[in-house]
DNA sequence: TAACTGAATGAACGATCATTCAGTTATTGA
DNA sequence: TCAATAACTGAATGATCGTTCATTCAGTTA
């Protein structure tokens, strides 16, 4: 795990800070993500999150440190669900599925989170963006573990499977990416589904791979 | 093709026009992607490409104009050169080859304007973002048209094209998304081969289609 | 040589915020 | 009950640009 930032705060009741801070990042990510980082004011943050202008700088140091704070805020629910929603599987390819599965989700839920990150982490800092891209890579790295998983039990056949993180990673964050064209089309299960089928199944082993595959879909 | 969008001048010389603009073109994209485009003012934009901020309002009638006209640059310049360098190849699986390779050396060379058309498109007007996404549309078409022919010329089993078209567009775009992670890892040649392996190679139809990919790999 | 044209300049204007802080309200604990 | 402390407010400040425009200047025509 990452050093957690600090975000400096005037008010000493952790608990105030932390009910405060998620008042302020519901305004800021909704209005960050209609609106974009600069086009909102502090003063639309606090009227949304309904407090003064002035008390936002209680909590937070200046304006940059919402926006890291809400970046961050996405990359840790990556970090912290994907593992928690895949622990139930032990066969490596359904943990990759689920993986899958787990990561559209969590994407769907953060859906203009998802889009902000991609727009605005380079508003950032230098410092900053370092933490939100090292999260990134953390929950990459939950990915790939799965996928070696598979190839090392033989589930799947010999693929180049730093390039193949990448795969399932974008085609996690096009659900939010690409929504406005997927929207009508699709239901998330059906996409999620579909990216099984393009992303997993052609590197599935014939017997053992496509085998622990087809057991997945009718489980019990 | 589109209607092509007119920006206001009161500069009467078509080819000073073209001139400028293009001079201004340049130095917008380097600080936009660098800086973002609200860190960038006008007057960076006139000091970086040699000439006064005023000057600048007499090519464009304000600095979303200026984005607005790198945005569809980059789009346009998609949609005009795949098809030129997919030209000369006849064979279903080599032009849907050579469309991934041609996506991806265009986005090579604008691989800032391409990651800036990822940061910025939201910042601009609704009429403009709409020019830029209907721009990426097309050039999404071609790619489709491509991959509709492997499947109809029986190169490629059934699959859910429209999907797959994403997942092509997406690897190309992801060269420059990800850049920072695959520029000590790959060369844009090693990555296009990757991708066609990962992409295409799985959709295949045993003889006809892999007849066709091997056929392409040792020309004349 | 004079008159004209339109390209180019850059100082000045005005609007927009991020940030601060003097003052107000709420809470605590003795 | 009443300090004392903490939380909170929102008007004031000051810096930052986008945009304008009076002016200069080079080149062209009369």
């Amino acid at each position: 795990m990452s050093a957690p930032i600090k975000f400096a705060s005037t008010v000493t009741d952790p608990k105030l800070v932390e009910e405060r801070r998620t008042q302020i990042l519901g305004a800021a990510i909704k209005l960050f993500s209609d609106k974009g980082y600069y086009r909102t004011t502090i003063l639309d943050i606090a009227k949304t999150a309904g407090i003064s202008s002035g008390l936002i700088y209680q909590y937070f140091s200046e304006k940059e440190d919402v926006l890291c704070f809400a970046l961050l805020h996405v990359v840790d629910t990556y970090e912290r669900e994907i593992p928690t929603r895949i622990a139930g599987a032990k066969d490596p390819v359904d943990r990759l599925c689920q993986s899958v599965e787990a990561y559209c989700t969590i994407v769907d839920n953060l859906r203009d989170a998802t889009l902000l990150a991609y727009r605005s982490t380079k508003s950032l800092s230098p410092a900053g963006r370092k933490h939100v891209m090292a999260g990134e890579q953390r929950s990459n790295q939950i990915i790939l573990g799965c996928i070696n998983e598979c190839i090392d039990g033989g589930y799947f056949r010999e693929v180049n499977s730093d390039l193949l993180v990448y795969q399932f990673v974008m085609y996690c964050h096009t659900w939010a990416l690409k929504y406005w064209a997927f929207r009508d089309k699709y239901t998330l299960k059906q996409y999620v589904d579909e990216g099984l089928k393009l992303l997993v199944e052609p590197y599935l082993t014939p017997r053992k791979g496509r085998g622990a595959f087809r057991k997945r879909q009718e489980p019990l």
